[in-house]
RNA sequence: CGGGGUGUAGUAUACCGGUAGUACGCAUGGUUUGGGACCAUGUUGACUGGGUUCGAUUCCCAGCACCCCGACCA
């Protein structure tokens, strides 16, 4: 449970004139997050806690498909980017020179650090296939930040990186890890498409990205609304209105959308750079192959931010909301009406901050019911509980959804239940 | 990186070549308390550097920062 007077952040009623995103009009209105500067973000309490369940929902689904999770430095020897042909080939890499004129790299992507520590472990087919993941901050020397968290030069990502004795052992792998996506994009309440799209830099091959509709996205994908097709307009050789050439019953729609995640083939570019084999039954050597698996993190919750929100604040989904419960007690002038609310309301604390994500305690009451709750709509927790003498007489609390924005008034003993 | 725009208090803004104003916030006191309460008092400011000028926050130049469009995008 958290005091809200305790907190100390505080809600403003007017966004930064140089933040024009809404996820970043909101995020910094109701205190989540603080502007370091173009493309970084400082997260704070309210804004930690989101970010904290969506990294814990991430890690619940990669740990259930065999992930392990690791952590590796972000801080890299130039070395291996110089090997795989990265210190010049991307573009967006940070490269910096120590005070002794030593280069180094900051971590855009890890599959430079991550294939020696494979191979360091990895000698015989016995010991695949292997996935390491990590949640962690990713650096990118971007031109142009830009939408507020989503598209930064610092900002948190889940990589994972898997590697495989054959195949078709990665692509049943491949098929695991897309429908593990799916299934923490619902978690975080939110409904991805699994969109073909280009390999980029490091693959011929196609690759999925997972894409979320929003107005707020840089990507435009064409979509089919009776089956799963999808395909990013970038690779698509046909237009909106073809009919789909998956189902055929529907025409394709266009759309803005945002990339949320993405899987990719990488083959075995990386394993050959690094010389990574590993011993066959034959007592054969072969380069494993390789693939990655990402999604960025403070994105996720930038299009959370965007897709749910209205015109009152921020709406979490159940599991990503900083707390739960809103406990908003109200005083009048009657003394032992008072004493009595803040009774139930200490009773009613201590059952519901044991369940889901806690409680955050409004117990500024010396406030205005209507500052309070201003505050409690842009902050976006999902359930507030309004106690008063009011509430009391109508037989319990007022417990308001914010998604749907009804009210019912349960009694107080159904509560602590 | 190409193009465009903007830099005034913690935030949003106004005016101005000559003492920088307002609102919110914040502080103190008092009155309030079911939808961003009110009164009083107080508090805080011109991105950096150069130039023009008697005098620059204002005009000019450069730099920096931020935003937008495009390009780019593991």
């Amino acid at each position: 449970m958290l005091k809200q007077s305790h907190l100390f952040t505080h809600t403003k009623k007017e966004a930064p004139k140089d933040e024009v995103s809404k996820n970043a009009q909101l995020l910094i209105r109701a205190g989540f997050v603080h502007k370091e500067m173009a493309g970084v973000y400082s997260y704070l309490p309210l804004g930690l806690r989101v970010l904290t369940h969506v990294e814990r929902i991430i890690r619940e689904e990669m740990d259930a498909i065999g992930g392990q999770e690791i952590r590796m430095a972000t801080l890299h020897p130039a070395d291996p980017w110089k090997k795989t042909g990265g210190w010049d080939a991307i573009d967006v890499l940070f490269k910096l020179k120590s005070r002794t004129d030593n280069e180094y790299a900051l971590g855009q992507s890890e599959e430079e650090i991550v294939a020696p520590i494979a191979q360091e472990y990895a000698f015989s087919y016995k010991d695949l296939p292997i996935a390491l993941y990590q949640i962690g901050q990713k650096y990118r020397d971007e031109l142009r930040a830009k939408s507020g968290i989503m598209r930064g030069r610092e900002f948190g990502m889940k990589d994972m990186y898997s590697f495989h004795t054959s195949q078709e052992d990665f692509d049943t792998f491949y098929e695991v890890v897309k429908k593990s996506y799916i299934t923490i994009y619902e978690r975080c309440g939110l409904t991805a498409k699994v969109t073909e799209a280009s390999g980029g830099s490091f693959s011929t091959k196609i690759s999925y990205e997972f894409m979320v509709l929003t107005d707020a996205g840089e990507d435009m994908i064409l979509y089919c609304e009776t089956c799963d097709y999808c395909i990013n307009e970038e690779i698509a050789k046909i237009k909106e209105g073809d009919a789909c050439p998956k189902c055929a019953k529907s025409s394709l729609k266009s759309g803005k959308a945002s990339e949320v995640g993405n899987v990719f083939d990488l083959g075995q570019k990386y394993a050959k750079a690094f010389e990574f084999m590993y011993t066959d039954e034959k007592g054969e050597k072969h380069y494993p192959i390789m693939g990655c698996f990402g999604i960025g993190v403070t994105r996720l919750m930038g299009v959370v931010a965007e897709a749910l929100s209205d015109e009152k604040g921020l709406v979490w989904p159940t599991e990503l909301a900083p707390y739960s419960f809103h406990v908003l007690p109200l005083l009048g002038k009657d003394a032992d009406v008072n004493a009595r609310i803040m009774k139930e309301v200490d009773t009613l604390i201590a059952t519901l901050d044991r369940k889901e994500n806690g409680v955050l305690f409004d117990d500024r009451t010396d406030m205005s019911a209507g500052a309070r709750f201003t505050d409690a709509e842009l902050i976006g927790i999902p359930t507030r509980i309004v106690i008063s003498e009011k509430s009391l007489e109508k037989g319990g609390a007022e417990v308001t959804n914010r998604h749907d924005g009804t009210t019912t008034i349960p009694s107080l003993e159904s509560l602590t239940a």
